[in-house]
DNA sequence: TTTAAAACATGACAATTATCACATTGAAAA
DNA sequence: TTTTCAATGTGATAATTGTCATGTTTTAAA
């Protein structure tokens, strides 16, 4: 795959997509290219951010923290998303904290670059915002769940989206998205030890299998039945 | 105050702002000063906009209902907000409903003419840009409280949020913005009957007193302490 | 003003979920 | 491989919150 932003087809999921040749060639000047290990935290709640990060491969979490020690996931970004950009409009620090859950690559790129496109490039504008309207509405329907659902809904609801946002195993079935206990707790807004104990009632009922952190669904149609308020 | 675009102050919360006077003439001449009453939907979730209404007057409520019957409101919009724009922008049917919690008057400004201002007019765009990355953030934060905080918590933080934005009245001191127990219940994601027992708490420990639909606050400070995780 | 309906309020109870304690497993490092 | 530590898993229990029932007050309409 190449490195080069005129021939990069990553920027096809995101507002780069809109910017044509010349200033594809002035980002790829100043972009980096930066490798990060799982676990490694990319930016941190509170930081002044210098640039947006294009995920090239693997899965952040955007989660925040807060005294009580828990912390809350409020998105999964993958391949094609981009990090930081809300920060970088509206010239505030990170709100969140970006974790890596895999090993990734990013391509980091400065803040000048952006704000010059932003400043230039009207149409690119236009593909922010609808970017970050679309990213408005999936926050108020988590909203919704969050304050509706029950968490054995949630649970039900969280692994079909990774499933259907990350697919399986295809030799398993496994989901492809690994992520730990304490992580998926984070996502549906639950303790530890209650998204555990449902995951074991789930198995009780067939309606997936575990093997350490890996997941497989079996019964696609009981966690679709769960999600439906009766 | 002047129903003319040109000389409405209002416009000065918002985007509309940035327009220049041509602009303002075109929108001036398309739109429609409308009143709603208390308690009428302006629309509905799922229906499709044919424009945005900026608020002149009143509050407004937006939420949205669950099949289980409740509902969850996401935004309280008032005196110089737009209401619409996240569905125009992303061509989308509306995703929240927007009931008015008192007479108000709202300007409709037909989406064409909006539509035109965001293919022309670059600063409006960013300006939208702008807005619409201040309400996710806001959103995102509104997830953090809801999957962190107890209901007491959210409830206390509800009562200064009602204070702060929307002031108190100078004679008798209670609450400018004065909500049902339902639409309280609704905004901080919870069970009338448990909104209600907790007011009722707040009341037996003097931190408000209530009079019919109306709150006064008494001990500001008691109410902050509770919003602060231990 | 009277009356009906809606909103408010409270008790009793059940369900959900969090917390603490501790056992077990698994993964990584010595 | 062995050891060590973190992650996973389960039980017991408490706290929070929701639900249902029912009475009271307020509001709006006849």
């Amino acid at each position: 795959m190449s490195t080069k932003c005129e021939n990069c087809v990553i920027r096809q999921y995101n507002a780069l997509r809109v910017l044509n040749t010349e200033d594809l060639v002035e980002i790829n000047e100043t972009k980096e290219l930066q490798s990060i290990s799982k676990g490694d935290m990319i930016f941190k709640e509170g930081q002044r951010l210098s640039g947006i990060y294009c995920v090239r491969n693997g899965a952040t979490k955007l989660s925040k923290i807060t005294a009580s020690g828990r912390d809350q996931i409020i998105k999964i970004a993958s391949k094609g998303e981009i990090l930081g950009q809300r920060s970088i409009v509206c010239e505030e620090n990170a709100n969140l904290s970006a974790t890596a859950l895999n090993d990734m690559e990013v391509c980091f790129i400065p803040k000048s670059a952006i704000k010059s496109r932003i400043a230039h490039n009207p149409l690119f504008v236009k593909e922010l915002l609808v970017t970050m309207a679309t990213e408005l509405r999936v926050a108020d329907n988590m909203i919704i769940d969050l304050s509706q659902e029950t968490v054995k809904q949630r649970l039900a609801q969280a692994l079909l989206y990774l499933k259907n946002q990350f697919g399986e195993d295809p030799n398993t079935g496994d989901l492809t998205l690994v992520l730990s206990r304490e992580d998926l707790a984070a996502a549906i807004g639950t303790a530890t030890e209650s998204c555990i104990r449902l995951l074991s009632d789930f198995k009780k009922k067939g309606y997936i299998t575990t093997q350490g952190k890996n997941i497989k669904i079996l019964q696609l149609e009981a966690l679709e039945e769960l999600t439906k308020d009766f």
